[in-house]
DNA sequence: ACAACGATAGCCT
DNA sequence: GGCTATCGTTGTC
């Protein structure tokens, strides 16, 4: 499976890390050879994750402050969380959050409201400390598609997923050009 | 050894 | 809507 068809099931998983999480509702794919991905120029010390068994996490500091949560796929890549809609452990994550809001619109609202830390970085959504489950088959969501946030390089792949009509993505997706 | 630049968020006007 | 904190990773000298 891509990263791009990882990035799309995602949506509407349950995301749960040690008893706070809810629903993906917003993901971006990174590819091996694409020049926006921290894989592109092959494997580093950071980005050992990316290119370790799929499933499990890739975690890296973002602009020296945030972290950010990525599901890895196929070697070399992955799918970045941009944005849940919480449901389980609000009391937590709000508190981590120190009640700022939103919860947990953006990659670095996700990490922090789930509290991941670095030492998540490579390991496994496996049912324990991370978990994740994928949305019932023929799962009605509506996905929508945009390109991709804060990028510099590889700019017009749509390869980014949202849950249609959701509040709570970091960014709205624009409508459709009505050609 | 050094300089540049982020897969951002928060606070300001 | 714009400005800036903040620091590790990376590419270059």
């Amino acid at each position: 499976m891509t990263a791009v068809d990882l990035a799309r099931a995602l949506i509407g998983a349950q995301l749960v890390v040690r008893g706070a999480g809810g629903i993906i509702i917003e993901t971006e794919a990174y590819g091996r050879d694409d020049p926006a991905s921290h894989s592109f120029r092959g494997p580093t010390a950071r980005n050992a994750a990316m290119f370790g068994p799929a499933g499990h996490a890739y975690v890296y500091r973002s602009y020296g402050i945030h972290l950010c949560l990525n599901v890895v796929g196929r070697p070399g890549e992955a799918v970045l969380i941009r944005a849940i809609e919480p449901r389980i452990g609000l009391g937590i994550m709000q508190a981590r959050r120190q009640g700022r809001m939103p919860l947990c619109a953006g990659p670095g609202r996700v990490a922090q409201a789930l509290g991941i830390s670095l030492t998540d970085n490579g390991a496994p959504f496996d049912g324990g400390q991370l978990s994740l489950v994928l949305p019932p088959a023929a799962s009605p969501a509506d996905i929508v598609t945009g390109t991709r946030i804060g990028i510099s390089r590889n700019l017009h792949q749509p390869w980014r997923f949202g849950l249609a009509g959701a509040a709570g993505l970091s960014r709205p997706f624009p409508a459709a050009a009505p050609f």
